[in-house]
DNA sequence: AATACTTGGTTTATATTATAAACTGATTTA
DNA sequence: TAAATCAGTTTATAATATAAACCAAGTATT
């Protein structure tokens, strides 16, 4: 049976990486409201799809607050499809 | 954000119940086959959704051999449907 | 101006999970 | 009768997810 992408089948990455498909970019405060997540939790999967490719953080100063702002990659939107696709098979959708 | 039930939200056993949610009946060896999965981590995960109340395994002799029948349940069947319709939010399918 | 409190995170420790390896007990085959 | 094989189970380990604790900078409070 085909693999389903572990790096994607993770509720909170999972979450993410949907918002950030439609949305093109947002930051982590908006990311952690509309998840729920603990802004710990939410830090250390950036992390991973940051180190995966998925997506990319730029940290920028807005007035003299941080700010990371989030995107999906191109290979992060190719992994997210083929991932949807993979559950479609295994859900026989 | 809505919780992807844990018990199904794992490759294995959202595999599993997937092929008994079409199959109506299907023993350990056919699932161990169609999984791909080494028959500890089947094992396992079976018990999990046994435990849970999602499916019932009946053990039987065929000539003398043993043989687990695993069948899913009513309550295995909402929450699979459930967990669907969880997922199909997290994707905006 | 010192103190406490909030914001926007990161690090780290812990609990949970998934997985494979090792094992068991019965059966068939050489 | 010894060696494989089958149908699983148990157990040890690696990977994951998650929250708690922490940090640095800014903001409000007394």
């Amino acid at each position: 049976m085909k693999e389903l992408d572990p790096l994607l089948h993770s509720q909170l990455r999972l979450a993410v990486m949907s918002i950030l498909m439609t949305v093109d970019e947002a930051d982590f405060v908006y990311l952690k409201q509309q998840t729920a997540a603990t802004a710990g939790n939410l830090s250390v999967q950036l992390d991973k799809l940051t180190a995966a490719g998925y997506i990319e953080v730029e940290k920028c100063f807005v007035g003299k607050k941080t700010r990371s702002v989030c995107r999906v990659t191109p290979e992060g939107c190719r992994a997210f499809e083929a991932y949807v696709e993979a559950l479609r098979t295994y859900l026989h959708l």
